[in-house]
DNA sequence: TAAGTATTGTGTTTAATTGACACAATGATA
DNA sequence: TATCATTGTGTCAATTAAACACAATACTTA
């Protein structure tokens, strides 16, 4: 039965869908969760509607535990995209019709969508990818190797990566981003694989460590080449006192 | 006939709307437009829907040319307001059947609606105040004299004002908000305004000349009391620089 | 097993920015 | 003409950021 697999469509807010741009970081690199679609192999992000009594935030933690299996996932939503021609950017017109999608499910694609933008943060490790009902693959892509993405994700993943950038200036990264530990180079690699350039290594760390947000342990990372690095650890109190409050914030 | 005086309120798409905190400087003073309801004579924010063919910011341009008789208004998104009981926030119900709406326009209000919040910067003095069908009163608030508002509009306001705080760390304000040319003391005191603190008029007058945003100009001030201030106005083209590229931020 | 080497840990020195404050110049008012 | 609130233009000290140097560590490899 179609029914079992397929979602109710006609529980959800009609025009309204979101979409969300997973960030991880695994072998120093930063990665995003992506979706290859059935009908004609485009990659997109992962996405959804929302239901009659959800919150758009509830609505994407939702779809964010269906794809990766994660409970209470750091999200924050950064912009709505509303273009009324959003859904005809790349041109690839979806033909539903050869997949398990009911007529009825093609009428629900076709209508026009204004989606929220969703960024989301998350431990690469604890994820275990999942496919939705139009997709074959779910998987982690290196930001550096995701050419075209379906519709208009391309834009979405650049303004959320944008909006990435601005909040690390005045707010602390890397709690949902990096494992329980780490070493100062693994953090130092994911600040500057999210702004793109590199930073000196010792004023790196003079700048971290005066935020106070983490933690020296007793420990260094084994069975590495070289000198085995400390390990450090994120303070929570700290680091969320710091989320609310902003870091320097000028003015 | 009641087509006339109302929307077609079928033409919009269902379940979204948008809502306007509009900012505007006036004596020293950040003032926002309201709209007085007739049902209750409780205080709204300027809001709207979407067209089918539009886009939220065309849609939220025209309520706002509808509000104010202005074209090109700075605008911005900066959150979407989807909390399912959002419109049961404050307790009274509108009984629209007093007023001059009919039974559909009725159906139409009492959809869930979620709502994309922008805020806009507008010079005071261009703004023409006009209501909607709704209300009876539209017109300036100081910011100060603000207290209860429609059901979550408070919260929508108090997040828009945060967003502009945050938006003037790294980004130039002021060239939306004041007449062509202005005093230094102006410049001062609506920094002093959004930002809900007193600055010193020394080092503000270095920092934000510092910026090259604004020239000096050959004239004064007339008319006013003690020494007359030199006037200055914003320029163009180092603003839209400054507005892409941000101002200082860190790292 | 000892020298080589890449990487980490811990600085210093210098320049730029910010914060706190002082005083003369202006021009209406008394 | 003296007064006074306000503007214009600084200075100085403290803080912060940028550039840079060198010793310690632990794996590599000769």
């Amino acid at each position: 039965m179609k029914q079992e697999t397929n979602p109710n469509y006609h529980h959800f807010l009609k025009h309204i869908s979101l979409d969300c741009v997973v960030f991880g970081f695994h072998e120093n690199q930063l990665k995003v969760l992506l979706l290859r679609m059935k009908k004609n192999q485009e990659w997109a992000l992962p996405g959804g509607f929302v239901l009659e009594n959800e919150s758009m935030e509830i609505a994407a933690s939702r779809v964010l535990k269906e794809r990766t299996g994660l409970d209470h996932i750091f999200l924050n939503q950064f912009h709505v995209f509303s273009d009324p021609e959003r859904s005809n950017i790349n041109p690839a017109v979806p033909d539903f019709l050869e997949f398990d999608i009911t007529f009825q499910d093609a009428d629900w694609f076709n209508q026009r969508f204004i989606s929220v933008g969703f960024y989301a943060l998350v431990e690469f490790s604890l994820v275990q990818p999942q496919p939705d009902v139009l997709s074959d693959i779910c998987e982690w892509i290196s930001l550096s190797e995701i050419s075209a993405l379906m519709m208009d994700h391309r834009q979405i993943l650049d303004k959320a990566l944008e909006t990435l950038r601005l909040q690390l200036v005045f707010q602390p990264v890397g709690y949902n981003l990096l494992p329980d530990k780490f070493t100062m180079p693994e953090l130092q690699k994911l600040y500057e694989t999210i702004l793109g350039k590199e930073l000196d290594r010792r004023n790196f760390q003079r700048k971290i460590l005066a935020y106070n947000i983490i933690s020296k342990l007793d420990e260094v990372r084994q069975g590495v080449p070289h000198k085995a690095p400390t390990l450090y650890r994120f303070n929570p109190e700290n680091y969320q006192k710091a989320l609310k409050e902003g870091l320097g914030g000028k003015w």
